[in-house]
DNA sequence: CTTATCGGACTGTCAAGTAT
DNA sequence: TACTTGACAGTCCGATAAGA
């Protein structure tokens, strides 16, 4: 998943082709990724899709636990020091940075328009950004984002409203392991490694039907809490986020 | 042989920094 | 304000372990 923890891989990864005329190429060959995985997919680290029972949880009986995974709120605050200006001399500017966009490294249009999504925007349901609730970008004091947007809203902060939140009034985190200025980059995968000791692949909760997996029912409920103390971790990350800022 | 697990390469988004 | 850069946070490929 995230391993950054020693250091960032090149960000561009190094093209197979020796020819930057072949970049289409390469966008074509891009792997394209869903917004948001299933809860099931993303701990099996398998692929998904966009519609919502995915095929994989389809095909495992998990249709029911197929469920958009929460994603965490960007840091921010992060200071970054100077940038190293790419050169982009008057001499062949456009041939000098590869497969240039507008936004960010990658070239997501391009990949779209590669993937046969001739339209400028990805064929996802486009109200829900990459998050789908519950962060107020407005007050954020962002401004940009697409001028059709019904109201552009990210970081789903709970994604289960069934669940009461854990109110940020202290109490938790036994590890220590963040506080105020937190250094422990590798707490994803990690994390992940440490409580997927239950068998991954959900499988059908209850009635097993395939031989899908040897699950054991209260998966839903471990994930359940799993995404709870999460996100009540989150939350308090951001408060001090906000606090110390 | 089939299926599950998981390390890490890769993608995508967005905030910080810089130019205009 | 618009654009660029860099890094966080995510997906999922592919190697390999485990099980039937
Ligand atoms: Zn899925
Ligand atoms: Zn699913």
């Amino acid at each position: 998943m995230m391993d950054h923890n020693t250091e960032v891989q090149p960000h561009v990864h190094p093209l197979p082709y020796e020819h930057a005329q072949m970049i289409h190429e390469v966008s074509a060959i891009k792997r394209k990724q869903v917004k948001n995985a299933c809860t099931n997919c993303q701990k099996a680290c398998k692929k998904c899709a966009d519609e919502r029972p995915c095929p994989r949880c389809v095909k495992y009986n998990l249709a029911d636990s197929c469920v958009n995974s929460v994603r965490k709120e960007r840091k921010k605050g992060i200071k970054r020091g100077p940038y190293k200006r790419r050169v982009r001399s008057q001499g062949d500017e456009g041939a000098t940075d590869e497969g240039n966009s507008t936004q960010g490294s990658s070239a997501p249009v391009a990949a779209n328009v590669a993937y046969g999504n001739i339209s400028p925007f990805p064929a996802y349901p486009a109200h829900l950004n990459q998050y789908q609730s519950a962060y107020d970008y407005q007050a954020m004091g962002g401004q940009k984002h697409m001028a059709g947007m019904p109201a552009p809203q990210y970081y789903q902060t709970f994604p289960y409203p069934q669940q009461a939140m854990m109110p940020p009034t202290g109490a938790n985190d036994p590890t220590g392991d963040q506080q105020g200025n937190e250094s422990a980059k590798p707490k994803t995968k990690k994390a992940k490694k440490a409580k997927a000791k239950q068998p991954i692949t959900p499988g059908p909760s209850s009635s097993n039907s395939t031989s899908a997996s040897p699950d054991k029912g209260e998966e839903s409920n471990m994930t359940k809490l799993a995404q709870l103390v999460t996100a009540a971790l989150d939350n308090e990350n951001t408060m001090n986020n906000s606090k110390s800022e």
